[in-house]
DNA sequence: ACAAAAAATGCTGCATACAGAATACAAAAC
DNA sequence: GTTTTGTATTCTGTATGCAGCATTTTTTGT
């Protein structure tokens, strides 16, 4: 199963404007998503006309698709040589890991001036429901909602354009972390830290959230600089 | 004289291999320009075809250039109805000047710990450079060279991640900055400003350094708040 | 047998062609 | 006069074809 379909999300049959993705849209997410999860490794260069066999679709739109993800970051054009997915040496990753820092900052400041007691709440929720999963030993489903919990202070902040470099930041960084499989005592602190922001989320603490934001992200650099 | 060619710019003409630019990417910038010169103004329609002839250039390649040019956050992608000029909102304005005073501020400290003394001195050259702007009243000239000054104490910093991040932050508000027309005593100010930036940046000072980058762009934001 | 040149293959880059959707316009009905 | 519906045109979305560059293989000369 690895034919591509603009059909394929139908959003919720309620009333309002049925969805009509385009093929080019679907891709750069399909793309993107094998980049993540390793079925494209640094290095592998994206022949259009194999790639476009493969995926059930034509040269157009993939390249399409492609030039949208090299300004995203995520893959390397190469003159008359076509694209490569792009390697990120260990300088890469704390360069990017020193940026994402101080961008959570940001946000966490942003949040706690900005947020509803609603939207608290919700993060709140999010956060539970991880450590719902960490105490389960359900590490993907923990790691997603980790990441959503992140965005989702980062959303708190309503700063579209924080929303935005720090997308894009945990998007390149994605394909590292889902690597980062730490050991049982650094996983807990994680999670300490993450209790941690919660609760100065939830008290509006400028200071507090910031801090712990920024520690958490040195931490995860400690967790994985190895495995760069 | 609007006919794109791929081999426009010729580069130092030494030995070595000859650039051979593709057509996308040579669209690439020149649409950049394009937008932020404001030939073509937030709102506009990019019609594929008539573009292309004006450019003379055909479909494929303008559509790949617009696809990137999306993911930069320039132009939207309206699902077929092709794409328009991004639009922005002064909330919009105000909050990509928060995360770039962020991201400069950041980026003073690292400059201060990774430069060099000749990357600090080529600075101070552009620097001095733009006050002799200033004093002949050459707007366009110092706008340009301000634009250095601050990408260039970017790249100091020595953190690509970073120079990515902030070059599409300045990029995205060019247009606007382009715009923002301050009145005599407001330039000297900023000129002021700039003086005490690359004073701190001399001393290796990071705290001061940051802070009057940080304060640099609050103020840029009081110069064209209007105008937005 | 080895090196250099030449041919051949495969892939990218660009243009064009075709199909389907959106909009504009016009005619008809209320 | 206003609204609605059918039609035509225009533009986007996708596929395909062709030319040029890169690379690899073969051939030729020493």
């Amino acid at each position: 199963m690895n034919e591509i379909t603009s059909l394929e999300r139908r959003p919720d049959g309620g009333p309002g404007p049925i969805r009509r993705t385009a093929l080019h849209d679907t891709l750069v997410s399909h793309l993107r998503d094998m980049i993540i999860e390793g079925d494209l490794s640094p290095g592998t260069r994206l022949h259009e006309g194999q790639l476009g066999e493969q995926l059930g679709v034509s040269r157009t739109p993939l390249r399409e698709a492609i030039k949208y993800l090299a300004s995203e970051g995520l893959v390397e054009l190469v003159p008359s040589r076509g694209a490569v997915v792009k390697r990120f040496s260990a300088k890469d990753v704390h360069d990017m890991l020193t940026v994402l820092q101080t961008l959570e900052e940001l946000a966490g400041k942003l949040a706690c001036e900005a947020a509803s007691d609603a939207g608290i709440a919700e993060v709140r929720a999010l956060h539970d429901e991880m450590v719902r999963r960490y105490k389960a030993g359900d590490r993907l489903q923990y790691y997603k909602l980790n990441q959503q919990i992140h965005s989702a202070i980062v959303q708190l902040a309503a700063n579209a354009a924080l929303a935005d470099m720090h997308g894009v930041l945990q998007t390149r960084l994605k394909r590292i972390r889902f690597i980062g499989h730490e050991g049982p005592e650094k996983w807990a602190a994680a999670v300490a830290e993450h209790e941690e922001m919660i609760a100065a989320l939830e008290a509006r603490d400028k200071a507090k959230l910031s801090e712990v934001l920024g520690r958490h992200l040195m931490n995860a650099w400690e967790r994985v600089r190895d495995a760069v």
